[in-house]
DNA sequence: AGGCTATATCGATGGATGTCAATACGGTAC
DNA sequence: GTACCGTATTGACATCCATCGATATAGCCT
């Protein structure tokens, strides 16, 4: 938990374009081919871990469904580099998008990522 | 591709109590306790692997949703034992059922396993 | 019985991954 | 400028994981 002394203009990172888990039909429709199952793979790999899940509820739980890296590393117990890691994976995934004011990230939940990926989860 | 000379009792093996994704209120809700995220997270990491995705998506694909362990180490190029431990990945995390029937092993999806999943990610 | 087939398990191995301390980078405040 | 603070990166380390060959287990058929 920090004061914020300066909150200049916002430099937004680039979008993810990467989109892994929009393309195709779902999971129980047909047979996937290797590809779609490796980029469905990457995604799920990105929020299988329970730290990262942890980060992502925090942060949709916030206001706007956007919070500050310095209000992240307590809740989760773990060490500043190992947040900025998992943040970076999620962020890199397209599951957060990063975005810096003065000295401090504040990551924000990108809209319809996990929807997507949960869309190709289900068998309706 | 093997023929089946024998179709004898059905031994269906224990259903997996485990469930441990249907118990919460949406990732997107409310921020995660940790043994939520653990318990989301295991089952995530058993869907992470291409390999088991498309497994998964053929014995979706399949006849009744049910496929015979022999037709399922061709499609995906990896060695009977790999094929065999992938297939009991996903029987130990819910998500595939188990019943041997004379020499041959078939594998279900277990209805709702993976819906459950997705309902978790959704943030509707 | 013995041979054959399907599947699971074991042991080893190379590569990915989560974690931290130390450090570097960038920006604010004095 | 210098000092300080927030964040990212680096390097190291331990653990986990996907994969395979070899072997074990179990069931069918002749």
């Amino acid at each position: 938990m920090s004061i914020r002394y300066y909150d200049g203009p916002m430099s937004t990172t680039t979008l993810p374009i990467t989109d892994s888990a929009a393309c195709c039909a779902p999971l129980t429709r047909e047979a996937l081919g290797a590809s779609q199952a490796d980029g469905l793979a990457r995604s799920l790999k990105a929020l299988a871990d329970p730290t990262r899940l942890r980060l992502i509820s925090i942060v949709a739980a916030s206001e706007g469904q956007e919070a500050c890296a310095c209000d992240l590393t307590a809740p989760v117990g773990l060490s500043q580099p190992t947040v900025s890691h998992h943040l970076k994976v999620l962020t890199d995934a397209g599951f957060l998008s990063r975005s810096q004011r003065g000295t401090w990230a504040h990551f924000a939940l990108v809209p319809g990522a996990l929807d997507s990926v949960a869309r190709l989860l289900t068998s309706a």
